[in-house]
DNA sequence: CACAGACATCGGACTCTGTCAATATAGACG
DNA sequence: CGTCTATATTGACAGAGTCCGATGTCTGTG
């Protein structure tokens, strides 16, 4: 079994504030290598911005120019790196973005000094 | 030549408000991709968060066990992609960080569906 | 001009990643 | 149980990325 990580961005304070540690940024890095992809970049957003909040597969695939093994292996990435929830119903998978991480990651990157 | 794009962040509404379009995605994830390493990740945070807001190379190297060239590359990507400024004066190389460009992404991974 | 120092570029070895076809798993239903 | 459908896993391969040593470029100085 894979954990999913709470929320790793959340540990450090912004870029811009002090320097990141050694240990900190090999926590932050896997996050946004998870997002640094333009497939996964548009899977998430699908996600996060779905009406309920969630979306399972079959409504993501057909976004896509990609076989499905191809989407399947894109979600797993997300969602291994605590981008994504995962909620199996029945023959169909859920996902659910994680907001608190992108919140996270988001100030992360983007705040200010202060 | 080479040149900076200006913010490539900024075109975009929040990932969570609407679903990124495919070249929305295409835009934005070089960007990711290249805060989407460690020693890149400390080497933005060591720039911004320098007393003066910029720092040469030569303040850079040593906080990393890697060669010149190395560190001297992973700069080069994240001038290219639009997330330093550099500056020569006379022998000496400075960095700036793009505060809006950070300011910018942090906002389209962070925030709210508003 | 010659030399030294700061930084960049080049060429290579090696590892990591995105993609697909084929196959597996697991639930629903007859 | 057998079959259909939704999703995941595996294995293979091309392309991209990280790193180093060697070399190049530019600038200040004697």
């Amino acid at each position: 079994m894979v954990l999913s990580p709470a929320d790793p961005a959340a540990c450090c304070p912004p870029l811009s504030r002090e320097p990141l540690s050694r240990g900190q940024a090999e926590m932050v890095a896997p996050l946004l290598k998870a997002l640094a992809d333009p497939v996964r970049l548009r899977l998430m957003s699908l996600v996060a911005s779905h009406p309920g909040g969630e979306a399972c597969v079959c409504d993501l695939a057909d976004a896509f120019d990609l076989s499905q093994p191809t989407i399947s292996h894109h979600l797993k990435v997300l969602h291994e790196s605590g981008l994504l929830d995962r909620d199996k119903r029945g023959v169909w998978v859920y996902y659910r973005a994680r907001t608190d991480a992108l919140a996270s990651l988001g100030a992360l990157i983007g705040d200010p000094p202060g």
